[in-house]
DNA sequence: GTCATAATATAACCAATGGTTAGTCGACGT
DNA sequence: ACGTCGACTAACCATTGGTTATATTATGAC
């Protein structure tokens, strides 16, 4: 850390970026901020948020990657967690997933609006998409330890997509919503349970009658 | 019909504009098409299209209204089509709106994306509002249907609720992606179909267990 | 036919957006 | 002291949705 007095100042200005975006994104999402906003906030002219940041989308990468990762390590414990039955786990999961998201509205961007992590693109966008892959993995395995076995590769995959609709939209809803988030989990919070429980329900109940 | 020489002209532009508008927004969605392309496609200035419509939003509406309409009064009749159970009604009626919304990227907006039909504004937006009510109410109606009785109006709610999580999730997905929606209505509908049923099954399962 | 009027259309413009370029200013090593 | 280099920014660009002043054209009265 050969900490000059200039490095230093960049160090502070890049964190004032970081911190302002950060608080911007989540509040009011990753669309209806604007770069002058983050930089006034930031107390800096929004050219110089290029200077540590490729484009807004790197700069929404770079703050996503640490909640992402703190996420994805709560997840891997609840999913590696015997205490509970598969069923508690698979309805923690997706309640913890859930809670995140909507207290960070840029999330949804980063989860669902795939067109900004579009598959094309070289490298900066590969990290976040791998620790996306990896998430949306983690659910699937709760989902799987809570089916019956036998089903084959395609009937498990479309339950998962089918839970994975379901967490879109509840997302999807909250996160265009005005209503802030504590409010909304205050209201709905029994029925994302329920939700959780009636998709469960389902998978199990239609994988009786359709072979094993 | 006073079709004055000049009236016949208006007409004319009116239907170039709303024409283009219709086939670029079912295609590519509302946001990412601009004025301009309208207007170019449609044969004239992009202004030009402000004689006519208020703004984009109001384009929107304008050209929303009758495939709405149109899809109104085919969830009614299959609503009232004492030929079928229920649950066949609710699948039914399900498949329809999907595949609406999957065929016409702008329905997403329409539907899910409520801050382009906010409660603030004056009259406009109204109309469209109640329509799409309506057909919430319609598909409410369906899923009451196949919902055992003596539920109480909370849990009513909840359920129908998390059926519209459920829809606005495939919507959401299939809307920002890139795939024609004929390829994937080809390569999904049993999964959509699926869904519905899982919906359906779930429902009924923790229907019983949680009183009546 | 001619001329005023009104409808139709558009070019020029505005502010805001994400992003780039050329250049300023202060710190640092020599 | 001085030249280089890093941090920063003002001025700029193209694109967006939208407005306004202006041109063009058809219509109707005389």
């Amino acid at each position: 850390m050969a900490t000059s007095r200039q490095e230093l100042r960049a160090e502070e200005t890049k964190r004032a970026i970081l911190g302002a975006a950060s608080e911007l994104f989540a509040e009011r999402g990753f669309d209806t901020v604007t770069m002058r906003e983050i930089a006034k906030v930031a107390g800096c002219s929004h050219t110089t948020i290029y200077l540590y940041f490729k484009d807004k989308e790197a700069l929404l990468h770079q703050l996503s990657m640490a909640p992402l990762q703190a996420l994805h390590a709560q997840m891997e414990a609840i999913l590696g967690d015997q205490a509970m039955t598969p069923e508690e786990r698979l309805k923690f999961l997706s309640r913890i997933f859930l809670h995140f998201c909507l207290s960070q509205k840029t999330m949804y961007t980063v989860f669902f609006m795939t067109q900004t992590s579009r598959v094309d693109e070289s490298e900066p966008t590969l990290e976040i998409q791998k620790l996306r892959n990896q998430l949306f993995g983690l659910l699937q395995q709760a989902i799987a330890g809570c089916l019956p076995v036998g089903l084959d590769d395609a009937q498990f995959l479309a339950y998962a997509r089918i839970y994975f609709f379901t967490l879109q939209g509840i997302i999807g809803t909250y996160t265009v919503s005005e209503e802030p988030y504590e409010r909304v989990l205050e209201r709905l919070t029994p029925t994302f349970d329920l939700a959780m429980e009636v998709l469960l329900a389902g998978c199990r109940e239609t994988a009786k009658t359709r072979g094993v």
